[in-house]
DNA sequence: GAGTAGATCCTCT
DNA sequence: GAGGATCTACTCA
């Protein structure tokens, strides 16, 4: 049985609790028929204002990540380092902009048209191992951010699968040095052992 | 195997 | 005009 998230699982306040339980559901991308789906084997939290990591980092507030400062249950994505687009889910209500960074998802559907996405031969663990390769994988630009995730186009699943809490770990997060102590928070959570986590153990 | 540099472009100052 | 929630490839040991 799989079913659609709803605006209540985005519209909660504890956005590390929300991770959590992130990990095991199935992003699911649809478009003009295509689709391409994974299970969630890792992500990232960013807590808002109080998150030195976060873009809306004490309060700041752009035309870009406005969509953050919206309800819950959007994609917010940007694009880093001019390659990788970066695919986050906008949780929490208006105004407290927290967001959760899907770092890397276990393939269930449409390998084959990742597989072109990617301008890969056969799947292997890079697929979509890595925030980058995730969004790439199954077709997500920026011009996709403040996409709702309770349409058609875009949306997480949960079909019953669930990760017992052993076979999870938190760790700090990565590629947020410069956020000084906010960088060694355990925001990071991933499936233990799955080969699609980036492992990149600190 | 580990460490480092380069790619590449949008966004904010 | 500078820098970034990254990834890959290449160098060196």
């Amino acid at each position: 049985m799989v079913k659609k998230l709803g605006a209540e699982f985005y519209n909660r306040k504890d956005v590390v609790k929300i991770s959590k339980e992130l990990l095991g559901k199935i992003l699911v991308t649809n478009w003009k028929g295509v689709i391409t789906s994974g299970r969630i084997v890792e992500c990232e939290a960013y807590a808002g204002v109080i998150d030195k990591a976060s873009h809306a980092s004490g309060g700041r507030r752009t035309p870009r990540n406005e969509i953050m400062y919206g309800e819950g249950g959007y994609a917010y994505v940007y694009l880093c380092y001019g390659i990788h687009h970066l695919f986050n889910v906008v949780t929490n209500s208006r105004d407290i902009p927290h967001a959760i960074l899907i770092r890397a998802l276990d393939p269930i559907e449409g390998i084959e048209e990742m597989l072109l996405r990617t301008d890969k031969k056969k799947l292997d663990h890079t697929l979509t191992r890595g925030p980058g390769n995730v969004s790439k994988a199954l077709g997500i630009f920026t011009k996709h951010s403040g996409l709702s995730l309770l349409g058609d186009r875009i949306f997480i699943a949960d079909d019953g699968g669930r990760y017992s809490k052993k076979e999870t770990a938190a760790s700090p997060r990565i590629g947020v040095d410069y956020a000084g102590k906010d960088a060694f928070l355990p925001y990071r959570f991933y499936v233990k052992g799955n080969p699609f986590v980036s492992g990149k153990p600190r």
